[in-house]
DNA sequence: TGATCCCGCCAACGT
DNA sequence: ACGTTGGCGGGATCA
């Protein structure tokens, strides 16, 4: 075949002679169509996947079009490149396939839908770079940008030069919980945070003058340069690619995602994602070159994930103006209870017994910077590094073997993964093993993480969760409501989680709909009061962010709870400023700051006030294979759309609440939610957890108080209490499934520690008691009505979570407590965001 | 304009 | 020395 060289203009030859790759297009007589129609031809209706897809999700306008185009995109680039051929000069340059035509996103397109999302192992799954490119019509450089982000996703993996394996989404839940994972022990929640905060002095700062504190705080929060993150099971491949210093297409993709999986709502803002990447420490002297470069990446990037759906790019709109932002759109990642396996299927040679490859990868993830982390002496690391080094050597041998199926692989043969070769489905429970070495390892890696980090002393609580334990079972086991009124001190809920794959929803008013963090699972959840628990919204009012997507934008203009409120809430705006007070000097004085910045924006203030929990505490079942086992396909289907509506639904997760209600209901501290997720009633009605009407009733009678009816009914619902009586409003209802699936159900109980074993039981019996059969079950704990037993210690608390500034790193003491065992420990704190809003492009 | 991000130079690496 | 990778940022496009 001749490489046809058409007369381009002057200096685009290169650029030509890379795209002429096809002759054999004869001549076309039709006029050249301006670039911007080609795209839209509907002459052909492929019935592509892809296209499917595409229609299925709402995607950007311009992304519409890249999709519409890579349905038949090789017939139109080769009509055109004939067509080129036949321009002159003039027309061909019109006629040249437009910028958009050739962006990343439609070429990751391209490249995607060469291969299948679930290869099965017994296809060859090895992708060719130079045969890619040059069906595509690319030069390899971009294959380059597509596959190194593919890569970070362990969607491929490198086999040997030139040569990749294609894994599709088989590795994707675990690789983004292990990158949820370490973007928490990352702190970049904080970080986020951090730079938001700063963003926000610097807009009222004119006098320049910067808070040491928080200055301080992030240059102390060390961390900052990780390195690659990998897999179990996969690691060997990625060592394979590990050559290059710092592989930061990468890395930083793999922090890019983590941004988002660590972040409540997930979206993340191109500029924080930049500055978070570039390393915080280095922010004062930030580079604007360097961190225009990082942007250029980051879209590149983007691009890709784009493509993959797991982002879309949206707009938050803020006091500073429209920001260019990505949401999360992938699937909802479970904590990682059971990161377990990971060592298991470590390549790691014997001799690094305590080191997990799990470790090591959140291990070199923070190198604090030069210094050698002391979890990982320098002579483990040259082992390390030879080991690494063997086996790139065969992996980037021209010649090497290519490797059908990880089975193959020598070092995954001497530790076959289970994880790669075992369906989704069983993954989850084959990860919940040993956990007890892992948990060592963990509070091994997290003090090594934390060792330079103020001591967790500082996490004022009144009770330490585990405590806090045995009081609670007294509650569970006793009767309904006749609970005794010590338990205020306790933390509303906790319980122990059958299974990694139980999420509560909490239901929330619309206004935080969209605060509700996901935590880490080593996160403790500790009793707020309601004062203080309103108090947090405006805490960091500034900071305070009301994310509305394009499609709540509307609802919430028109059912924005936040102005009915207001009058209401205005009482909660004293008791936030009072328990400011208790605030630690620097910290107080900040706040007060802010307040006072704010006191002349009384809408933004407002707004933030619309911010507090609801206290409805529901179980859901997540979408994920491991967990749709015993639901019928109904049901799956249920959770399934509710996993939808997640984001789409404007007024997901709300339930009317009105403020006499706020002050009827009390506000039972915060949960502990393994996952945010929120959904709308209707939803929820749809959902297997919640098939009772009770919900739908709440949601319909907005006269009741929503608390004290949900509960009486869900309490009737499951029988434990018969119908009629009436348990007082400021009850915390919170519903667990139990594991329908007594292998799992024995399995976590194994995991679960003593006092959470007990608790479980309890709750068991409990439900035995209360004739509950069937998969779900219902947790009852009393409240009293919160009454700040110490009103300082919660506040505090919040306030060092959000804050950090050179405070102690509360945060990293809330972990520190964990025990690997999340279930219980999970927390939703409602981070507060500054006020914006999302937009769709 | 500012947001996007294509393009390809050229250095680091591997063989 | 040569091919493969992939950092990087100029500057073209797009909105």
């Amino acid at each position: 075949r001749s490489v046809l060289k058409t007369p381009l203009k002057q200096a685009a030859t290169s650029h030509s002679v890379l795209t002429e790759i096809r002759p054999d297009c004869q001549p076309l007589t039709t006029p050249p169509k301006p670039k911007e129609i080609l795209p839209a031809d509907p002459w052909t209706p492929t019935s592509n996947l892809k296209m499917l897809i595409s229609a299925a999700s709402p995607e950007i306008r311009s992304r519409e079009q890249r999709r519409e185009l890579s349905n038949n995109t090789s017939e139109v680039l080769q009509a055109k490149h004939c067509l080129q051929e036949h321009l002159s000069g003039d027309e061909y340059e019109k006629s040249q396939p437009s910028r958009k035509e050739k962006s990343l996103g439609l070429l990751c397109h391209k490249f995607l839908a060469r291969y299948p999302d679930y290869p099965s192992t017994a296809e060859n799954n090895y992708i060719c770079l130079d045969e890619v490119a040059e069906e595509l019509n690319v030069e390899r450089r971009r294959i380059y940008d597509i596959v190194n982000v593919l890569e970070s996703l362990h969607m491929v993996s490198r086999l040997a030069k030139n040569r990749y394996t294609w894994h599709g989404r088989h590795n994707l839940s675990k690789t983004l919980q292990a990158l949820k994972k370490v973007g928490e022990e990352n702190k970049y929640t904080q970080q986020i945070q951090m730079i938001k905060k700063r963003e926000y002095e610097h807009e009222f700062d004119f006098d320049g003058e910067r808070n040491e504190e928080t200055a301080r705080s992030f240059g102390s929060n060390e961390h900052s340069e990780m390195s690659f993150v990998e897999l179990p099971g996969m690691e060997f491949r990625a060592a394979s690619v590990n050559s290059r210093k710092d592989k930061s297409l990468r890395v930083m993709s793999q922090k890019f995602v983590m941004l988002f999986l660590v972040s409540t709502p997930q979206i993340v803002s191109l500029e924080v994602a930049a500055k978070i990447l570039i390393g915080e420490d280095q922010l004062e002297d930030l580079d604007k070159s360097k961190f225009k470069t990082k942007i250029r990446r980051l879209y590149d990037i983007a691009n890709v994930l784009s493509s993959l759906e797991l982002i879309k790019k949206v707009h938050v709109t803020e006091e500073r103006g429209r920001k260019p932002a990505f949401k999360w759109t992938g699937p909802e990642v479970l904590p990682s209870i059971q990161d377990t396996k990971l060592e298991t299927t470590s390549m790691t040679p014997p001799i690094s017994e305590s080191i997990t490859s799990k470790e090591q990868c959140s291990k070199n993830l923070f190198p604090s910077r030069g210094k050698q982390n002391f979890t990982r002496h320098p002579s483990l690391m040259k082992l390390v590094k030879t080991i690494e080094n063997d086996r790139r050597k065969i992996q980037s041998a021209p010649t090497s073997p290519v490797k059908i199926s990880a089975s193959t692989d020598q070092n995954l043969s001497a530790f076959p993964s289970k994880m790669a070769q075992v369906p989704g489905m069983a993954k989850h429970q084959l990860e919940g093993q040993s956990r007890k070495a892992k948990e060592m390892k963990m509070k091994l890696s997290r003090s090594a993480l934390e060792c330079n980090l103020s001591s967790p002393e500082v996490v004022p609580r009144p009770e330490p969760p585990l405590t806090a334990a045995p009081s609670q079972q007294s509650a569970l086991t006793q009767p309904l409501g006749v609970c005794p009124p010590s338990h205020s001190s306790v933390p509303p809920v906790i319980l122990p989680h059958p299974h990694s794959g139980v999420s509560y929803a909490i239901y929330l008013h619309p206004s935080q709909a969209h605060t509700v963090t996901t935590y880490s699972p080593s996160f403790m959840l500790q009793p707020l009061p309601c004062a203080n628990v309103t108090g947090i919204k405006s805490i960091n009012s500034k900071v305070l962010n009301k994310i509305t997507t394009e499609e709540g934008d509307n609802q919430i203009a028109t059912d924005d709870p936040a102005k009915s409120l207001t009058a209401k809430e205005r009482p909660t705006i004293k008791s936030e400023t009072s328990s400011q007070r208790c605030l630690k000097r620097p910290q107080a004085l900040q706040e007060n700051n802010v307040i006072k910045r704010y006191r002349s924006d009384e809408e933004s203030l407002d707004t933030s006030l619309t911010f507090f929990p609801s206290g409805y505490l529901i179980p859901l079942t997540q979408c994920t294979h491991g967990n749709k086992a015993g639901f019928s396909d109904k049901e799956k289907a249920g959770i399934c759309s509710l996993q939808h509506t997640t984001y789409s639904s404007p007024i997901a997760g709300v339930i009317p609440v009105t403020a006499p209600e706020l002050k009827a209901v009390n506000i039972p501290a915060f949960h502990i939610t393994p996952l945010n997720i929120m959904l709308s009633p209707t939803s929820i009605a749809a959902a297997p957890v919640l098939s009772n009407a009770c919900l739908n009733s709440s949601n319909t009678s907005s006269a009741q108080n929503p608390s004290s009816s949900v509960l009486n009914f869900t309490l009737q619902h499951v029988g434990l209490i018969p119908a009629g009586v009436q348990v007082p409003a400021n009850t915390v209802v919170q519903r667990a499934p139990v594991s329908s699936q007594p292998e799992n159900g024995s399995h976590s109980s194994e995991n679960m520690n003593l006092q959470e074993e007990k608790a479980s039981k309890n709750i068991l019996q409990l439900l035995d008691c209360g004739g509950l059969s069937g998969k779900y079950s219902a947790v009852i704990s009393l409240q009293q009505p919160c009454v700040p037993k110490e009103p300082q210690e919660p506040q505090a608390a919040t306030e060092n979570f959000f804050r950090t500034p050179g405070g102690p790193n509360t945060v990293s003491s809330l972990s520190a407590n964990s025990d690997g065992t999340n279930r219980i420990s999970q927390g939703s704190l409602y981070i507060p965001q500054r006020k914006l809003e999302v937009s769709e492009d």
